[in-house]
RNA sequence: UGGGGCGUCGUCAAGGGGCAUGACACCGGGUUUUGGUCCCGGGAUCCUAGGUUCGAAUCCUAGCGCCCCAGCCA
């Protein structure tokens, strides 16, 4: 909505076919996840690509799930994977297909290409195939049932289908060349045995088709004209052309290849986010730290920016690892247009007005979203006594440091100029527990007549009224910038240990008690927080999306 | 030392013979009742070396570097 897809590449080559007449105008794309796992924010940029594409070229893009490996695949990932796209804001328009609805017509093809010598059964255990296939610099040897008669390949493969043969010990293979210096066309495996459990076809088969000769006859079925995929699989693009001009196929689609997407301190593969799940390293697939579509939700991102991110990084074949602090601009541009401010202290410390009136209450009037005026204003109370951020406060602060200080005044915002005159400690520990104050009766709502100048301006809550609540701070999941180069190569030497940090007596104003799960915010000054699905109408629970950017928190660092 | 790709600011990405462009990051400055937002300003001669050309990031040649492929995974 709105958002201007750059053109690329891929683009490029679209329309140059649509200038050649080589789909007849047609564009039709395909989103073909593997459900071995839940979706992440590379599939995102996939998705936003081939979607994407539909879209602008009045084409379609139809949902696959590339269900040939019943030993990997789950019907929980297929559901998560649906939610995911249609959170995403895109919409497959019903055509959701399975590689697995192709399995009838993958073996007749299949035995056409047995027919036409053109595949064979063969015998060779893994580890033979292995010998067989030679080494980057040698060629192969040709099988010993390479020349075998098709009727005869055709009699063993009909008998493999009926659950004639044991697991790993024959194949169905393409004939093509074992010499090649592409090893994917030395005679690559077209079928093995699984006699496994397939989520949607049962026990049906015992057959199933490998990803070469499955993917290019799926892509064909719907009639895809632009299959595109990432960058691996380059050198499978012959084997992918050699299946359908051997089937003579009535359309070819076009496979396309681009670079993967990478973000710097984030790990993107689906097997080792596996492994983050399984040994308890994060709560789930939807852990807040994790780069899981659902990860990122739960977090308090949103599809817009999610999208926004994807239109920036652009495409194209580099190898490319992205800031991740391009994701979090695209989150804070995206939330700093919509998201309702509030007030709300994490770390609080009491402030005591000691000239203010006790038991008095005045509500003032606050700006919900200064970006947004249609998002009008709110009440929120102030009393006596307050609780402000504890680093908002410095008994012996740095000259750059022009918040809280003894003698020093700032603005509370939306209520007054306060001064502080005492620090209250604790005797025993010297512990500051609390700060007393006075206030300016003349600045009601935060403005001086005098034109008096303030350096700073503090968030608060008022003690009598604040709601009390749990907060989740995160921060990255791991402290380099590329996990794989942690010591020893083992990512877990680079986990972050404090990727989590759970604050409990955090001080919320009123108006945040009770939101549903979901509810996006900021608050002011600290960042975007999002209600965790964990919430309940006793206890308020939210997360930190991203914090706001912090020229204090930068200068301090450096500094220290 | 087989084959397939890729080398443009710190990071992504445009530009495909005619003054190197944008975003993020970073560094300055301005506005500001969020040290936020917003607004201004700052930085690369394009992997290297030759060549072609009036003119090369773009074309040619030779190098160098990085990534992918030897699953009955996708």
């Amino acid at each position: 909505m709105g958002e201007a897809t750059p053109k690329n590449f891929i683009r490029d080559i679209i329309d140059e076919h649509n200038r050649s007449g080589r789909f007849g105008g047609r564009v039709h794309t395909r989103f073909p996840p593997e459900p071995n796992g839940y979706l992440h924010v590379g599939h995102a940029k996939s998705i936003c690509l081939n979607f994407g594409i539909a879209r602008d070229y009045a084409g379609k893009c139809n949902l696959r799930l590339d269900d040939t490996n019943p030993t990997k695949e789950e019907v929980e990932y297929v559901n998560s994977i649906r939610e995911d796209v249609r959170w995403l804001g895109f919409d497959w328009e019903g055509r959701e297909y399975y590689a697995s609805d192709y399995f009838e017509q993958l073996y007749q093809y299949a035995e056409q290409l047995i027919l036409k010598g053109k595949a064979y059964v063969c015998h060779l255990t893994a580890e033979q195939m292995r010998e067989y296939r030679g080494t980057l610099t040698e060629p192969g040897k040709h099988s010993p049932w390479r020349d075998r008669p098709p009727t005869e390949s055709l009699d063993l493969f009909r008998r493999m289908r009926a659950g004639e043969f044991p697991d790993g010990t024959i194949t169905l293979r393409a004939k093509i060349d074992m010499a090649s210096p592409n090893i994917n066309m030395r005679d690559p495996v077209m079928y093995r045995v699984l006699h496994a459990h397939h989520h949607r076809t049962g026990d049906k088969w015992c057959i199933y088709p490998m990803y070469d000769y499955a993917h290019c006859v799926s892509d064909e079925m719907e009639r895809i004209t632009h299959s595109i995929c990432t960058l691996e699989f380059e050198d499978h693009r012959p084997l992918y052309d050699w299946f359908l001009d051997e089937l003579a196929t009535p359309v070819h689609p076009q496979q396309i290849e681009f670079a993967r997407l990478n973000m710097t301190y984030t790990l993107m593969s689906k097997r080792k986010l596996l492994q983050l799940v399984k040994e308890g390293l994060v709560r789930g697939w939807d852990d807040p730290r994790m780069p899981t579509i659902q990860g990122m939700r739960r977090r308090g991102y949103t599809p817009e920016a999610l999208r926004g991110f994807c239109d920036r990084i652009g495409v194209a074949k580099n190898d490319s690892t992205v800031d991740v602090r391009l994701l979090e601009h695209c989150v804070r541009d995206d939330l700093n247009k919509r998201a309702p401010r509030y007030m709300a202290v994490l770390n609080p410390i009491k402030v005591t007005i000691e000239n203010y009136p006790e038991g008095q209450v005045e509500w003032f009037d606050a700006v919900n979203n200064p970006e947004d005026p249609a998002a009008g204003t709110r009440k929120i109370p102030f009393g006596r006594e307050i609780y402000i951020e504890q680093d908002d406060f410095m008994e012996d602060p740095p000259k750059k440091f022009f918040r809280l200080s003894p003698g020093k005044e700032v603005r509370l915002r939306y209520a007054y100029f306060i001064t502080c005159t005492k620090v209250v400690k604790d005797p025993t520990t010297g512990r500051i527990t609390e700060l007393v104050c006075t206030y300016d009766p003349a600045t009601r709502g935060g403005d001086s007549p005098d034109g008096r100048k303030v350096k700073s301006t503090l968030h608060w809550v008022s003690a009598a009224h604040a709601v009390k609540g749990e907060v989740r701070l995160y921060d990255h999941l791991f402290t380099i910038e590329n996990p794989a180069d942690a010591p020893g190569g083992d990512f877990h030497n680079a986990l972050n240990p404090s990727s989590l940090q759970v604050l409990d007596g955090c001080l919320l104003e009123p108006a945040l008690g009770g939101q549903e799960p979901g509810f996006r915010c900021q608050f002011e000054r600290l960042g975007y927080f999002c209600v965790d699905p964990d919430a309940s109408s006793a206890k308020p629970v939210f997360n930190r999306t991203v914090t706001l950017k912090d020229a204090w928190a930068r200068a301090e660092k450096q500094g220290a």
